[in-house]
DNA sequence: TTTATTGTATTAGTAGCTTAATACAGTAAT
DNA sequence: ATTACTGTATTAAGCTACTAATACAATAAA
């Protein structure tokens, strides 16, 4: 897992796009026990608070609890999981099709475009 | 058009943005004079330095070209514009695809997804 | 010639993000 | 009991983005 960063974008933000992303996604499973702040803040080269904030936003969310002495874990609520998931995904597709059409591209350009990348991808 | 802002990404970076796209979505066309600075921060409610600064990237891409004491105006070149455009839109595609992978999409869910939201918004 | 408008530059102040260096309280393992 | 680890909180410093308030030179219009 690359930990790059956008000079763009706070740093504490784009981590909890990343956290929620490797949650969703299944790299870590409901139950699994998260490494430590000090920990992943080593690992992605940030400071300790700045990974401190980003989970905070995350327990907010309820993707982790937090035991105070003995770390953090992921939600054991597979359905809040999917249920994030799939809210990502939706504001993804809604996000392109939103900049598409503001180009000036139509529906079908955007769908032609989209079958293109896939099947092009697909040889890779 | 709306100029709504991110709280979590520079003003500036969204102003360019937000111009490139009203320039190649052929808002404004070639040739065309453009607003001056401070006509532009009072319309998008910025401080005139934060509207300069978003000028300096456009014309350092070559959208738009600078007449010290007349304006500004669109490129006359219209291969650009479409270049521009092109570049754009392969990157919302690119940037696209990335995400939806990221959750654990395949390329069959994320045709199927986009071809939805086709369809979705045709009947609005 | 005067006036208004153009882009540009400068200086100062405010706010938020990030890092750094600590410190504290609770728990598990030894 | 001691040690090591956990999350959390605090304070200070530096940096950048943004706003604000000007000022200046060049041109178009009156």
């Amino acid at each position: 897992m690359a930990w790059n960063f956008d000079n763009d974008r706070p740093i504490y933000s784009q981590l909890v796009e990343i956290l929620q992303t490797q949650i969703v996604s299944g790299e870590y499973k409901p139950g699994d026990k998260l490494p430590s702040v000090r920990e992943l803040a080593i690992t992605a080269a940030v400071n300790p608070n700045t990974m401190q904030r980003a989970f905070s936003e995350l327990e907010r969310e309820g993707l982790v609890s937090t035991n105070r002495t003995t770390g953090r874990t992921v939600t054991e609520d597979p359905a809040l999981i999917s249920e994030v998931r799939k809210e990502l995904a939706s504001n993804h597709v809604t996000c392109f099709f939103r900049k598409m059409k503001e180009l000036g591209y139509t529906n079908e350009e955007i769908t032609a475009l989209t079958s293109e990348a896939a099947t092009r991808e697909e040889n890779e």
